[in-house]
DNA sequence: ATGCTGGCCAAAGTGTACTT
DNA sequence: AAGTACACTTTGGCCAGCAT
């Protein structure tokens, strides 16, 4: 069907004075039932606004081009001269400053906050800012650590984490969640290659393989590791046969290539008291060693070993592995001392 | 070809939860 | 109470992709 101008003009009054107001496009499109297409047959491109404004009325204006950051903090800089301090959210609101404080954090991701210091990146050597330059205070220490949203793990003190890579900061959370499992294994893997190991990754998929394996060419010695993400403390049961399976699978070809001692290393949130059979079976059977490690603590280690890197020595870490059962937190923190006394 | 839908963009504005 | 941060909704313009 075909419309003409009037027909659609007379459409928008008498919408118009039916809402007793000017009505938005979305609301003039599903009252009329006209569409945009029809409407720009007429009017070609901004059609709605174009028809907005032979009625006589102020089409709504969205600005579509980005405002520059420098734009913004210009805007600031003379706000803050003007107020002869920092300006509150609520001065430049009133000062008609643009864009929104909403819309800078979602367009520049810049917090209210955060605005000050980002002018001193751009404009702290400029001669004619000097004096909004020096309105703006130091930045304290607490702001700058709160600002990097750290997530917390239960006894890990701010001075460890801090030290700890995003990719693995979700390690202990991922190690008792079992639909987390596979990003724990590649989680647990990535942390012994940053330790320094040379990591094989095996895991789901792979068959019937420990999730990977951990080398120190250097120092003669293979980790067979397995993480297990578990909600409940991890108990290893009927595990000690699979674990078996796979020292044998992999100790002939390690010791071929090289490494005199080959350990098993189970990582998962937490332990059960440890079985002692179910260790013995695979000693016995093996000659293998077999450790537990909780994600935590694991995580404390690496913690270390990014604050000192040239401390951490694999031969020390070693030590942890030769006897049986689960390494403590008292272990741990012996060896890190160990480690940065030499 | 034409029409329709849903989604994106950059913005304004509102409401709410939190801190000081 | 004041200040702050942020989620949510609404707005016009625009476009890709799908249906007819």
């Amino acid at each position: 069907m075909e419309y003409t101008k009037d027909h659609i003009i007379l459409e928008y009054k008498r919408l118009k004075e039916y809402l007793g107001k000017s009505p938005s496009s979305r609301k003039f499109y599903a009252e009329t039932g006209l569409s945009l297409r029809m409407l720009e047959k007429l009017y070609g491109s901004n059609a709605f606004s174009k028809l907005v404004n032979e009625c006589g009325d102020v089409a709504n204006n969205f600005s579509t081009d980005k405002i520059e950051i420098e734009d913004i903090l210009l805007q600031w800089g003379n706000l803050t001269r003007e107020c002869k301090k920092l300006p509150a959210i609520a001065d430049w609101q009133f000062n008609n400053c643009k864009p929104q404080i909403t819309n800078i954090k979602k367009s520049h991701g810049l917090r209210w906050a955060d605005i000050p210091y980002k002018f001193l990146e751009l404009f702290s050597d400029k001669n004619e800012w000097q004096d909004v330059v020096a309105i703006i205070p130091n930045r304290s220490p607490n702001e700058v650590t709160t600002s990097k949203n750290i997530p917390k793990i239960e006894g890990l003190p701010y001075e460890i984490l801090k030290f700890i890579p995003p990719v693995v900061q979700d390690l202990v959370d991922q190690s008792s969640d079992k639909e987390k499992a596979l990003e724990f294994e590649k989680g647990v893997n990535l942390v012994f290659q940053m330790l320094g190991f040379e990591v094989t990754n095996y895991g789901q998929g792979t068959g019937r393989n420990p999730d990977g394996i951990a080398k120190a060419s250097q120092n003669n010695y293979a980790v067979l590791v397995d993480a297990k993400s578990r909600t409940e403390n991890y108990k290893i049961g009927t595990d000690d046969r699979t674990f078996i399976e796979y020292i044998n699978k992999f100790y002939e070809p390690l010791k071929k290539s090289g490494f005199k001692n080959i350990y098993l290393l189970i990582v998962s949130s937490g332990f059960d008291l440890v079985t002692a059979s179910a260790i013995k079976n695979i000693k016995i059977d093996t000659q293998v060693s077999t450790t537990f490690l909780t994600s935590k603590l694991l995580l404390k280690l690496l913690s270390n070993k990014i604050k000192n890197p040239r401390q951490f020595d694999l031969k020390l870490f070693q030590e942890l592995l030769i006897e049986d059962g689960e390494i403590t937190e008292k272990r741990i923190d012996a060896l890190i001392a160990k480690q940065n006394k030499s």
